[in-house]
DNA sequence: CGGGATCCTATATGATACTG
DNA sequence: CAGTATCATATAGGATCCCG
Protein backbone atom coordinates (compact mmCIF):
# COMPACT_ATOMS: atom_id res chain seq x y z
CA UNK A 1 0.00 0.00 0.00
CA UNK A 2 3.02 2.43 0.93
CA UNK A 3 4.39 4.49 -2.25
CA UNK A 4 7.83 4.98 -0.24
CA UNK A 5 9.86 4.05 -3.02
CA UNK A 6 8.12 6.72 -4.50
CA UNK A 7 8.12 9.72 -1.59
CA UNK A 8 11.97 9.96 -2.70
CA UNK A 9 11.12 12.04 -5.44
CA UNK A 10 9.49 14.48 -2.82
CA UNK A 11 12.26 13.99 0.10
CA UNK A 12 15.21 13.88 -2.47
CA UNK A 13 17.76 15.97 -1.77
CA UNK A 14 15.85 17.00 2.01
CA UNK A 15 13.33 18.62 -0.21
CA UNK A 16 15.67 21.21 -1.48
CA UNK A 17 15.01 20.87 -5.35
CA UNK A 18 11.21 19.96 -4.80
CA UNK A 19 10.55 23.45 -2.71
CA UNK A 20 12.81 25.62 -4.85
CA UNK A 21 10.24 24.91 -7.72
CA UNK A 22 7.08 24.77 -5.32
CA UNK A 23 7.82 28.18 -4.06
CA UNK A 24 7.31 29.25 -7.51
CA UNK A 25 4.08 27.84 -8.14
CA UNK A 26 2.42 27.32 -4.85
CA UNK A 27 2.22 31.50 -3.93
CA UNK A 28 -0.43 32.96 -4.15
CA UNK A 29 -1.25 33.70 -7.51
CA UNK A 30 0.95 31.67 -9.97
CA UNK A 31 -1.52 28.79 -10.73
CA UNK A 32 -4.60 31.24 -10.81
CA UNK A 33 -2.55 33.10 -13.60
CA UNK A 34 -1.89 29.61 -15.30
CA UNK A 35 -5.06 28.47 -15.08
CA UNK A 36 -6.18 31.69 -16.34
CA UNK A 37 -3.88 31.75 -19.67
CA UNK A 38 -5.10 28.21 -20.35
CA UNK A 39 -7.89 29.78 -22.26
CA UNK A 40 -4.82 31.55 -24.69
CA UNK A 41 -3.23 34.74 -25.16
CA UNK A 42 -4.23 37.45 -22.96
CA UNK A 43 -3.40 41.10 -22.40
CA UNK A 44 -2.16 42.23 -18.97
CA UNK A 45 -5.10 44.52 -19.06
CA UNK A 46 -7.23 40.95 -19.49
CA UNK A 47 -5.54 39.43 -16.58
CA UNK A 48 -6.69 42.31 -14.13
CA UNK A 49 -10.06 41.69 -14.97
CA UNK A 50 -10.44 37.75 -14.88
CA UNK A 51 -8.56 37.03 -11.81
CA UNK A 52 -10.27 38.86 -8.76
CA UNK A 53 -8.20 40.57 -6.54
CA UNK A 54 -4.89 40.70 -7.71
CA UNK A 55 -2.95 43.87 -7.61
CA UNK A 56 -1.10 44.91 -10.55
CA UNK A 57 2.06 44.79 -8.62
CA UNK A 58 1.62 41.04 -8.01
CA UNK A 59 0.09 40.83 -11.59
CA UNK A 60 3.52 42.04 -12.95
CA UNK A 61 5.91 40.59 -10.21
CA UNK A 62 4.45 36.68 -11.07
CA UNK A 63 4.22 37.07 -13.97
CA UNK A 64 7.63 38.18 -14.51
CA UNK A 65 8.69 35.13 -12.78
CA UNK A 66 6.54 32.75 -14.89
CA UNK A 67 8.69 33.86 -18.07
CA UNK A 68 11.83 33.77 -15.94
CA UNK A 69 11.06 30.55 -15.89
CA UNK A 70 9.83 30.19 -19.33
CA UNK A 71 6.31 29.35 -18.14
CA UNK A 72 5.02 32.20 -20.03
CA UNK A 73 5.90 34.08 -23.58
CA UNK A 74 5.67 38.13 -23.51
CA UNK A 75 4.95 39.87 -26.50
CA UNK A 76 4.95 43.29 -26.32
CA UNK A 77 3.94 45.60 -29.70
CA UNK A 78 4.82 48.80 -30.37
CA UNK A 79 1.62 50.79 -30.41
CA UNK A 80 0.02 53.42 -28.91
CA UNK A 81 -1.58 52.85 -25.96
CA UNK A 82 0.63 50.10 -25.59
CA UNK A 83 0.10 45.98 -26.15
CA UNK A 84 1.56 43.61 -24.37
CA UNK A 85 0.45 39.77 -24.34
CA UNK A 86 1.14 36.59 -22.50
CA UNK A 87 1.24 32.71 -23.89
CA UNK A 88 1.54 30.22 -22.05
CA UNK A 89 4.81 28.26 -23.20
CA UNK A 90 4.52 24.07 -23.64
CA UNK A 91 5.79 23.97 -19.98
CA UNK A 92 3.65 26.10 -19.12
CA UNK A 93 0.94 24.07 -20.31
CA UNK A 94 2.50 20.80 -19.17
CA UNK A 95 1.96 22.23 -15.44
CA UNK A 96 -1.43 22.13 -15.81
CA UNK A 97 -2.19 18.29 -15.62
CA UNK A 98 -0.32 18.09 -11.93
CA UNK A 99 -2.10 20.97 -10.66
CA UNK A 100 -5.11 19.71 -11.51
CA UNK A 101 -4.49 16.82 -10.03
CA UNK A 102 -3.72 18.63 -6.76
CA UNK A 103 -6.95 20.92 -7.10
CA UNK A 104 -8.85 18.15 -7.44
CA UNK A 105 -7.35 16.60 -3.96
CA UNK A 106 -8.71 19.59 -2.58
CA UNK A 107 -11.97 19.97 -3.72
CA UNK A 108 -12.65 16.46 -3.31
CA UNK A 109 -11.52 16.47 0.31
CA UNK A 110 -12.68 20.05 1.70
CA UNK A 111 -15.87 18.68 3.30
CA UNK A 112 -13.41 16.14 5.40
CA UNK A 113 -11.01 19.08 6.48
CA UNK A 114 -13.87 21.31 7.62
CA UNK A 115 -15.19 18.24 9.06
CA UNK A 116 -11.92 17.70 11.44
CA UNK A 117 -11.39 21.32 11.83
CA UNK A 118 -14.85 21.82 13.32
CA UNK A 119 -14.31 18.76 15.84
CA UNK A 120 -10.51 20.00 16.45
CA UNK A 121 -12.13 22.77 17.60
CA UNK A 122 -14.46 21.55 19.77
CA UNK A 123 -12.50 18.89 20.87
CA UNK A 124 -9.40 21.61 22.02
CA UNK B 1 -5.32 20.72 -26.84
CA UNK B 2 -6.65 23.28 -23.65
CA UNK B 3 -8.34 22.12 -20.62
CA UNK B 4 -9.76 25.07 -20.41
CA UNK B 5 -13.05 23.07 -19.47
CA UNK B 6 -11.13 22.00 -16.37
CA UNK B 7 -9.23 24.46 -15.29
CA UNK B 8 -12.11 25.65 -13.74
CA UNK B 9 -10.96 23.67 -11.06
CA UNK B 10 -8.75 25.72 -10.00
CA UNK B 11 -10.22 29.35 -10.78
CA UNK B 12 -13.01 28.48 -9.37
CA UNK B 13 -14.81 30.76 -6.78
CA UNK B 14 -11.59 33.06 -7.68
CA UNK B 15 -9.75 30.01 -6.36
CA UNK B 16 -10.39 30.86 -3.45
CA UNK B 17 -11.26 26.82 -1.78
CA UNK B 18 -8.18 25.31 -3.75
CA UNK B 19 -5.72 28.27 -2.20
CA UNK B 20 -7.60 27.74 1.09
CA UNK B 21 -5.99 24.41 1.29
CA UNK B 22 -3.18 24.73 -0.75
CA UNK B 23 -1.73 27.48 1.57
CA UNK B 24 -1.66 24.73 3.93
CA UNK B 25 -0.08 22.31 1.70
CA UNK B 26 2.47 24.46 -0.14
CA UNK B 27 4.45 25.49 3.16
CA UNK B 28 8.23 25.07 4.00
CA UNK B 29 7.37 21.84 5.82
CA UNK B 30 3.99 20.29 4.99
CA UNK B 31 4.55 18.00 2.19
CA UNK B 32 7.97 16.74 3.39
CA UNK B 33 6.24 15.48 6.79
CA UNK B 34 3.72 14.09 4.77
CA UNK B 35 6.33 12.07 2.57
CA UNK B 36 8.39 10.75 5.29
CA UNK B 37 5.80 9.63 7.04
CA UNK B 38 4.67 7.23 4.38
CA UNK B 39 7.02 4.99 5.63
CA UNK B 40 4.79 4.40 8.10
CA UNK B 41 3.87 5.69 12.11
CA UNK B 42 7.05 7.86 13.27
CA UNK B 43 7.27 9.50 16.66
CA UNK B 44 8.32 13.43 17.17
CA UNK B 45 12.31 12.49 17.76
CA UNK B 46 12.26 10.18 14.38
CA UNK B 47 10.71 13.13 12.48
CA UNK B 48 13.49 15.64 13.50
CA UNK B 49 15.94 13.18 12.76
CA UNK B 50 14.60 12.35 9.36
CA UNK B 51 13.98 16.26 8.04
CA UNK B 52 17.18 17.76 7.42
CA UNK B 53 17.02 21.46 8.94
CA UNK B 54 13.35 21.45 10.62
CA UNK B 55 12.92 22.91 14.17
CA UNK B 56 10.83 21.73 16.83
CA UNK B 57 8.74 24.82 16.76
CA UNK B 58 8.06 24.16 12.75
CA UNK B 59 7.59 20.34 13.34
CA UNK B 60 5.06 20.86 16.29
CA UNK B 61 3.03 23.75 14.39
CA UNK B 62 3.00 21.89 11.08
CA UNK B 63 2.21 18.69 12.46
CA UNK B 64 -1.04 20.61 14.99
CA UNK B 65 -2.07 21.68 11.51
CA UNK B 66 -1.62 18.09 9.71
CA UNK B 67 -3.87 16.89 12.67
CA UNK B 68 -6.42 19.51 13.00
CA UNK B 69 -7.12 18.77 8.93
CA UNK B 70 -7.34 14.97 9.50
CA UNK B 71 -4.26 14.08 7.39
CA UNK B 72 -2.62 12.68 10.77
CA UNK B 73 -3.60 10.68 13.40
CA UNK B 74 -1.24 11.65 17.15
CA UNK B 75 -0.91 8.76 19.83
CA UNK B 76 0.30 9.83 23.05
CA UNK B 77 1.59 6.88 25.03
CA UNK B 78 1.80 7.79 29.40
CA UNK B 79 4.83 6.18 29.76
CA UNK B 80 8.48 8.19 31.25
CA UNK B 81 9.91 9.26 28.99
CA UNK B 82 6.71 10.04 26.82
CA UNK B 83 6.20 8.37 23.54
CA UNK B 84 3.88 10.51 20.75
CA UNK B 85 3.53 8.63 17.81
CA UNK B 86 2.25 10.10 14.27
CA UNK B 87 0.46 8.61 11.36
CA UNK B 88 -0.65 9.40 8.37
CA UNK B 89 -4.54 8.82 8.18
CA UNK B 90 -6.37 7.34 4.78
CA UNK B 91 -7.09 11.22 3.58
CA UNK B 92 -3.11 11.68 4.49
CA UNK B 93 -2.13 9.15 2.55
CA UNK B 94 -4.64 10.06 -0.38
CA UNK B 95 -2.23 13.24 -1.08
CA UNK B 96 0.88 11.66 -1.67
CA UNK B 97 -0.27 10.67 -5.54
CA UNK B 98 -1.02 14.20 -6.62
CA UNK B 99 2.01 15.81 -4.70
CA UNK B 100 4.16 12.81 -6.81
CA UNK B 101 2.55 14.53 -9.72
CA UNK B 102 3.57 18.19 -9.02
CA UNK B 103 7.03 16.78 -7.98
CA UNK B 104 7.25 14.69 -10.80
CA UNK B 105 6.76 17.89 -12.69
CA UNK B 106 9.17 19.77 -10.74
CA UNK B 107 11.65 17.33 -11.21
CA UNK B 108 11.14 16.62 -14.88
CA UNK B 109 11.48 20.53 -15.93
CA UNK B 110 14.32 21.93 -13.50
CA UNK B 111 16.43 21.69 -16.13
CA UNK B 112 14.49 23.81 -18.31
CA UNK B 113 13.73 26.30 -15.94
CA UNK B 114 17.00 26.65 -14.78
CA UNK B 115 18.22 27.04 -18.35
CA UNK B 116 15.73 29.51 -19.00
CA UNK B 117 16.78 31.46 -15.90
CA UNK B 118 20.10 31.83 -16.97
CA UNK B 119 19.02 33.20 -20.75
CA UNK B 120 16.62 35.51 -18.65
CA UNK B 121 19.85 37.22 -16.58
CA UNK B 122 22.03 37.61 -19.73
CA UNK B 123 19.07 38.38 -21.98
CA UNK B 124 18.15 41.41 -18.97
C1' DC C 1 -2.05 50.67 -21.17
C1' DG C 2 1.32 48.50 -18.73
C1' DG C 3 3.91 48.93 -15.72
C1' DG C 4 7.92 50.90 -12.05
C1' DA C 5 9.05 52.94 -7.43
C1' DT C 6 8.09 53.45 -2.81
C1' DC C 7 6.25 52.53 1.60
C1' DC C 8 3.91 49.60 4.78
C1' DT C 9 2.07 45.45 7.29
C1' DA C 10 1.17 40.68 8.24
C1' DT C 11 2.84 36.41 8.57
C1' DA C 12 5.94 32.52 8.08
C1' DT C 13 9.94 30.92 9.79
C1' DG C 14 14.03 30.58 12.80
C1' DA C 15 16.91 30.67 17.32
C1' DT C 16 17.02 29.96 21.87
C1' DA C 17 15.76 28.80 26.42
C1' DC C 18 12.74 26.49 29.49
C1' DT C 19 9.49 22.44 31.26
C1' DG C 20 6.22 18.36 32.68
C1' DC D 1 11.03 13.08 24.95
C1' DA D 2 8.12 16.19 23.21
C1' DG D 3 6.98 19.90 23.40
C1' DT D 4 5.82 25.50 24.90
C1' DA D 5 7.17 30.38 25.28
C1' DT D 6 9.54 34.25 23.78
C1' DC D 7 12.03 37.04 20.77
C1' DA D 8 13.79 38.30 16.32
C1' DT D 9 13.80 38.63 11.17
C1' DA D 10 12.93 37.99 6.39
C1' DT D 11 9.82 38.23 2.95
C1' DA D 12 5.34 38.01 0.60
C1' DG D 13 1.90 40.70 -0.40
C1' DG D 14 -0.91 45.14 -0.59
C1' DA D 15 -1.77 50.36 -1.27
C1' DT D 16 -0.65 54.22 -3.54
C1' DC D 17 1.39 57.34 -6.72
C1' DC D 18 3.94 58.29 -10.82
C1' DC D 19 5.60 57.66 -15.76
C1' DG D 20 6.57 56.80 -21.02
Amino acid sequence: MSEYEHTCMIRGDGGKTLRAILDQICNKWTLLIVATLDQGTLRFSDLVQQIPGISQRMLTLTLRNLQRDGLVDRAVFAEVPPRVEYTLTAVGKSLIPPALALAGWAIEHVPHIEESRKAYQSGS
